[in-house]
DNA sequence: ATACAATATTTGTAGATACAAATGTATTGT
DNA sequence: ACAATACATTTGTATCTACAAATATTGTAT
């Protein structure tokens, strides 16, 4: 379906105004998608991305500025988010002694297993998500996003 | 900069996982930039969105139902949307006579007002997100993004 | 050493979102 | 007509988000 018939909008869109509006309504489909199978696990997705960046620090600590900077969503409050994460003690916490400004974030066991759980779900998941596009249609999406994505240094 | 720079992750992600990341990544980073613009004019984007669906009924009425429908987050409290909008002066709302349960919304003149003042603010600002990718770009992106979403129907 | 600015995080709070339950109205079957 | 069901919207509430202000620590200039 076009997305002038998903939004049942009878006007032709200008193509700028199309583009924008068929982003913002795919990417909210997905994450529908996504928001779905890991409500099951009680996790929002800006905590599951929490998660998997700190897994990605391979024992190395993370510190919250680190967090927001990778996150995708960087206006969340990742104190407390952290703090949800650390109730569910898939998540630990110290001062940093070098400098006591910063803390130092690390994922427990119990974290790592359930991102282990959740490692096939979700890929599955996404592969469901993107099992119209071939893989060079999926390369060609990424090369034009990632082009899209440059205005902002400009 | 390629979605792995931009998230920095250290790993090659599978190609779907990749898809997906960058979808979200950049939707919310557009997203930022249309918040940025709309907020001066004290709308957030599903106020926003309301609005160009009632312009968009050229006098006749939509319902609740309606602007849920056709909304790009469908999840919005849509009465209490409708409240925000009424009491700037930007909406009314009638209880649909022929039946009651249902109400009718119109955009008021005041509302038509302030979109057509935006249309070029928000036109060019749309322009600005995509002024790296051509017109063939574009239109490649529209093909995918609207394949990529048929995924839902199956 | 002291004051001032910079950095890193936390806290307060207004507003938005998600979801379930409640309300009011219309339709259908008996 | 009456009860049961379906429909359309509203309301309650817990949670989340955005943003500004506050706190705590460190670095720098005099």
């Amino acid at each position: 379906m076009k997305i002038e018939e998903a939004i049942k909008s009878i006007h032709t869109l200008a193509i700028s105004t199309k583009t924008v509006v068929n982003m913002m309504y795919t990417s909210r489909i997905m994450e529908e998608a996504i928001v779905a199978v890991l409500k099951q696990y009680g996790l929002s997705t800006p905590q599951y991305n929490v998660l998997r960046i700190l897994r990605g620090q391979h024992g190395n600590a993370a510190n919250l500025s680190t967090l927001q900077e990778r996150m995708i969503d960087k206006n969340s409050n990742t104190t407390r988010l952290v703090d949800k994460l650390i109730d569910k003690g898939w998540v630990k916490r110290n001062v940093c002694e070098r400098n006591r400004r910063k803390i130092e974030i690390f994922i427990t066991d119990d974290g790592l297993k359930i991102l282990k759980q959740l490692d096939p779900i979700v890929e599955q998941n996404n592969e469901h998500i993107l099992k119209n596009l071939s893989k060079n249609e999926l390369e060609e999406l990424n090369k034009l996003l990632d082009k899209l994505r440059t205005f902002k240094s400009e």
